[in-house]
DNA sequence: TTACCCCGTGCAAACGTTTACATAAAGGAA
DNA sequence: TTCCTTTATGTAAACGTTTGCACGGGGTAA
C-alpha cells in the first residue's frame, strides 16, 4: 500500500521549503526555472497530484458540481446529464450525480449532502413531490449557485433551462384538430408540476382557440410512466364516447396508450389518433411511429451546466436567466 | 451572503471549545447531556452541517465513489447507474459520474481526477479503446478499490461484475439454429472489448458444436451504434448467398440492421430473422418485437456497488471476486 | 558609499475537523 | 486525610494546501 505523494515529501527530497514547491507546481512567476523544472521533474517521477480535498479546504469550494434528477434511467434524464457532464468536464468540473426517485425528502438530503459537501454549484430537476422550495432559496442564501432544468418551480427567482411546454402543446393539439380530430382528450402529468400544468393550459387553449371545449372526462391526469398510460387511457377508450385522438403528457404514457389500444383492439391511427412529448428515441420505432414533441435533452444539460459555470464564475450576475430551448413537432404516422 | 455556520461558532456561542462540540455533534458517551442538548439546539437553529471537506482532510477519505462509463444516455449504462447510485446512497455514499466518451485519454484524466478527489473507490465500465490498464493498477496500488463492470479487462486480477457474454450468445445462437435457420451471420462489436470475444466465441462455437463452420463473410465486426448495425447488415445483405438470420452484437447495431431490411425491403422474420443483445426497453416495441438477450442493467450496477462498498469497508480483502449475473433469452418474434 | 528595488525563497497562519493527551473537579475507598 | 477513578472538558497537533509577509542577496542609481 503506497501513500499519495504530498508536496512535503517534494519539499524534503530538495531540501526546499512547501511553499516553494506550491507555488512551482502553479507556476509563479517568481519562481526560478531551474527550481520549478527540478520540482515538475520529481513531481512527475513520484506521481504527484495536488490534493483536492486539501485546496478545497482552502479555498472554500471544490471543483464539482451537484445535479438533483427525478431519476437516471429515463432517457431524457441520462441523455440531460450527458450534456451537463459534457460541458462539465471541459470546464474542469466533475459532476456528483444525486436521483431523488422523485421523493421531496430525498431531494432534501441530498441538497444537504452537496452542500455539505461544498460543490460549487447544483443543477435540478424537481422532483414529482416537491412540497417546496425552501431548501434551494437556503441553498441560494448561502451563496450557492443553483439553476434549474425541465422541472422548474413557478416561483423561485432562479436561472432556469426549459422549452416552451405550453406553446409545443398548443402547437400539437392545434395540429390534431387541423387534422382534423374532433374528439381531442388529454392525459396529463402530475399536477404539482410546471410542465404538466403548461402543457395542459396549451391543450386547453388551443381547443379554446378553435372554438372548442374540452368535454368532460377527455382531461386526466396521473403519472409519467408507461402504466400510467395504460391505465389512463384504457379508462378513456371505456368513456361512452371515446375519442378520436389523444395528446399524451410524454411518450412513454402514449406507449402506455397504445397498449391499452392492443388490448381493446383498436388500430391507430384508423381508430384513434396517438401523440405524444419529449421524442422518445424508441417512439421513431413503435408501430407505428409516434408523433412527438422533440425536446433538445443533450441541449438541455449542456445549457444548464453552461448557465450554472458562469453563476460560479461571475459569482452572481443578479440576473435570474431563463434560456428556453426549441422544441420541433415530429408528425409521424399515429396521427 | 451568509456564511456557513462552523463548529467554532458554536463553540463560540456556547463558550465551550470546538472539541466539545465536535464530539457532541458526534454523541461522544463523555459528554454530558446537558452540553449536548444545547448544541444541538444551536446547530439546528444555525443550520450547522459539518463540513465534509475538512472532515476528508482529516480521515483521508471521503464519503464518494467515482463511476467511470463510456456513456451516460445509452440505456444499459443509465439503468446501471441508478443501481449504483441507489446502492451507495442507501450507504451513505454520493456518486461522482465521469465519462469516458469510449476514449482511452479521457478515461486516463479521469482517474487521476478520481483519485485527487480522494474518493473511496472506483466502479469502471473500460472505453472501446482502452489501450492499456496501467492507470487502474496505479489506482489499486494507491489503495484505492476498483470495480469493473460489464466491459472488464480480461488479465487484471480486481473484482467484476459481468454476465456470463459467451454462455449467452451460445444459448441465442443455438436457439437460431433450433429453430431452423441455416445461414446465421454475426455482426460483432469493437474486437478491443471482451464481451464483443466472448459473443463472437460463444456464436462460433454454437455452430461448431452443430457441426457448421462460419460461412466466409459471416463473421463482421464494428461498434455498437445503430449506425453499424445499418451498414454492416447493408453489406452482409449484399452477399451473393446472404444470411437467413443475423445475431447482432446488441440491439442498437441489430436496429441498424432493421433499417438495413427496410432499405432492401426485405421483411423481418420472414426474409430474415434478427437477434440482439441487452434488452433495451425500446426492443419490445419494435416491428417486430426483437429477439434478445436481457442483462439486468440495474442489478449489475447495484451488484458492483455492494461489491465496491464492501472492499471500502473491510479494506481490501484480497479475494478477487467474480459475480456472474444471470441473463435471460428473451424470444419475440424477430425471429 | 548609501538607499532602494527586485528576485527567489522561507515562515507561519489559515481553512474546519478530529482526537490523543492533559487537566480539573468530584466522588469513593482506604 | 490521601490516593485513585470517573466524568467532563480543554489544548494542541494534524490532515495538505495556499498565500501574505518577511528576509537576504544582488543589482542599480545617485
Amino acid at each position: 500500500m503506497k501513500k499519495n505523494a504530498t508536496i512535503k515529501d517534494i519539499a524534503v527530497k530538495l531540501g526546499i521549503s512547501a511553499a516553494t514547491v506550491s507555488r512551482a507546481m502553479r507556476d509563479h512567476p517568481n519562481i526560478s526555472k531551474e527550481t520549478k523544472e527540478s520540482v515538475w521533474a520529481l513531481a512527475r517521477k513520484l506521481n504527484y497530484h495536488p490534493d483536492s480535498v486539501a485546496q478545497s479546504l482552502k479555498s472554500g469550494t471544490t471543483q464539482t458540481i451537484g445535479v438533483i434528477v427525478p431519476s437516471i434511467k429515463h432517457h431524457f434524464f441520462a441523455e440531460a446529464l450527458e450534456g451537463i457532464e459534457e460541458v462539465a468536464f471541459k470546464s474542469g468540473y466533475t459532476v456528483l450525480v444525486c436521483k431523488s426517485n422523485e421523493s421531496h425528502d430525498r431531494e432534501l438530503v441530498n441538497t444537504e449532502t452537496l452542500a455539505s459537501k461544498r460543490v460549487a454549484g447544483i443543477i435540478v430537476s424537481l422532483s414529482q413531490d416537491s412540497r417546496n422550495t425552501d431548501h434551494f432559496v437556503s441553498l441560494m442564501q448561502r451563496n450557492v449557485p443553483v439553476v434549474f432544468f425541465d422541472r422548474v418551480p413557478e416561483k423561485l427567482n432562479a436561472p432556469k433551462v426549459v422549452v416552451d411546454d405550453y406553446e409545443a402543446a398548443f402547437a400539437l393539439t392545434e395540429y390534431l384538430i387541423q387534422a382534423g380530430y374532433k374528439k381531442i382528450a388529454h392525459l396529463g402529468g402530475p399536477e404539482s408540476l410546471l410542465i404538466s400544468l403548461r402543457r395542459m393550459q396549451g391543450y386547453r387553449d388551443a381547443l379554446a382557440k378553435h372554438g372548442r371545449i374540452v368535454p368532460k372526462g377527455y382531461l386526466v391526469t396521473g403519472g409519467f410512466e408507461v402504466e400510467d398510460g395504460k391505465v389512463q387511457g384504457a379508462k378513456l377508450l371505456a368513456l361512452d364516447s371515446p375519442p378520436d385522438a389523444i395528446f399524451a403528457v410524454n411518450d412513454p404514457v402514449a406507449m402506455g396508450v397504445y397498449q391499452a389500444c392492443k388490448i381493446a383492439g383498436l388500430k391507430i391511427p384508423q381508430d384513434l389518433a396517438v401523440a405524444g412529448f419529449t421524442d422518445n428515441p424508441i417512439s421513431a420505432l413503435l408501430a407505428p411511429p409516434l408523433t412527438t414533441v422533440s425536446q433538445p435533452a443533450y441541449e438541455i444539460g449542456a445549457r444548464a451546466s453552461e448557465m450554472l459555470l458562469e453563476r460560479i464564475r461571475e459569482g452572481n450576475p443578479s440576473k435570474p436567466d431563463l434560456a428556453v430551448c426549441k422544441t420541433k413537432l415530429i408528425i409521424r404516422e399515429s396521427t
